[in-house]
DNA sequence: TCTGGGGTCCTTGTTCGG
DNA sequence: TCTGCCGAACAAGGACCC
């Protein structure tokens, strides 16, 4: 960092705690310390987390499980405490409106504060930033990294470059010297397949893009794309911390299988369920939606996706099932391996500005009302207290569903 | 070697109505 | 009636983030 005192113009500090949920996990498990330990889950999934002796040797989050195990043999796995994880949240987050009511969350695990006001009562950014770290360190137990600029692009890589267990302060003067020497890969918003894009054209630092004229880059990366970096690379951004309005714009749900299935009954039935999933959070939500959206991926991994708008907004079950059914069946697919299915609906809007429109083939009282009941009911006695009959019957006898679109579920 | 789940946003192509 | 243009909406896919 450039100093302690020397951040007084870094207004936006972005923390982002360190390898969040493995520090959490290791908080009951203290005989790990110091040891590499993975968080996953099983056969088929993917690494949430990994303490720094685990990436050491090579582990990082997202990797295949199999993969890190092969890697790091020596490893403990946990499986991952979301409950836990989203208490530790809230109180590091509780921790953060302390310093500023300007602060916005951008996961469970980070966020970016506007500190420009909070100077009078504890001081520089910098003293912020080390007020933070020690008070999430002393109440939590877990580490975090902290970095700070005039804006919140520039203060995110810094906490980047901060990692682990870091501060990093880059004020306006030292912007360009701190962003130009790093790779292209470590610019917000250039994930792999931009990056590979970018290197084949022989761009590899940041400095690189900054000197590319920004029609040059527009044929590389798109133009909306070319006109966010070519700002960033000079350390512009505009936007600001802002409290945010939660607004979502889709809810879906998506199952990766423990084996490929074939059978379009089992498959159908899968829908079944994944349809109820994201209805129900929708319901939740109080939001309606139009849109619904199919996703496959096959046996070998390609992945596509149907979309169907609907004649009016919903927020049932059967009506998101049979819509997502009738893109599964315009597939026209005959016995091909599925590894995953996925439903999402897009589209969104309040239930109470949405107008729903009775059919004429529906009774007054419907299967809007019959879900709402069940809704109610598993927020008392469980959500698997009541359930389709078709999965009920599947679940006890392991049998096929009968037609789901001809009856009630 | 084997690749999760839940999201957002962007790009490109197609369709449709004026 | 046919053709071309334009914009909006929709559809599909890709990339990215955590």
């Amino acid at each position: 960092m450039s100093g302690l005192d020397d951040g007084r113009q870094c207004t936006v500090l972005h923390v982002d705690m360190d390898a969040f949920y493995a520090s959490v996990s290791l908080v009951d498990a203290p005989h790990l310390r110091g040891l590499p330990v993975i968080i996953g889950g099983g056969w088929r999934s993917v690494v949430l987390s990994a303490t720094y002796p685990a990436r050491a040797f090579g582990v990082c989050s997202g990797m295949p499980m199999a993969k890190a195990r092969r890697l790091c043999p020596q490893a403990t796995v946990l499986a991952p405490d979301h409950e836990q994880y989203t208490r530790v949240s809230e109180a590091v987050m509780a921790v953060f409106a302390e310093v500023t009511p300007l602060m916005q969350p951008v996961s469970m695990e980070e966020a970016f504060l506007d500190v420009s006001r909070a100077g009078r009562r504890i001081g520089s950014p910098a003293r912020i930033a080390a007020w933070i770290k020690d008070t999430v360190a002393d109440e939590q137990g877990i580490p975090c990294s902290v970095g700070g600029a005039q804006t919140k692009a520039v203060a995110k890589m810094a906490s980047r470059a901060a990692k682990p267990d870091g501060v990093r302060m880059v004020p306006p003067h030292d912007v360009v010297s701190f962003l130009h020497p790093l790779p292209v890969g470590a610019l917000w918003g250039v994930g792999e397949a931009t990056e590979t894009e970018l290197r084949r054209f022989g761009l590899h630092t940041v400095a690189d893009i900054a000197h590319l004229p920004v029609a040059t880059l527009a044929r590389i990366v798109g133009q909306a794309q070319a006109q966010r970096l070519s700002t960033l690379v000079w350390g512009g951004d505009t936007s600001e911390v802002v409290t945010p309005t939660p607004v979502e714009r889709s809810v879906g749900s998506s199952q990766t299988f423990a084996h490929d299935v074939d059978d379009p009954v089992e498959l159908h039935r899968h829908l079944l369920r994944l349809s109820e999933r994201t209805t129900t959070r929708l319901r939740h939500a109080s939001m309606m939606a139009r849109t619904v959206v199919l996703t496959v991926r096959f046996s070998d991994f390609t992945t596509i996706t149907r979309s169907r708008t609907m004649n009016r907004p919903t927020d049932v079950t059967r009506d998101v099932y049979a819509t997502a059914s009738r893109s599964y069946e315009a597939l026209g697919l005959q016995r091909v391996r599925v590894r995953l299915l996925g439903v999402r609906v897009e589209g969104l809007s309040p239930r109470e500005l949405t107008p729903v429109q009775a059919r004429l083939d529906e009774p007054l009282r419907g299967w809007r009302e019959a879900e709402h009941a069940v809704d109610r009911v598993a927020s008392r006695f469980g959500t698997r207290t009541v359930q389709p009959a078709s999965l009920l019957l599947a679940e006890r006898r392991g049998d096929p569903p009968a037609d789901l679109r001809s009856r009630p579920t």
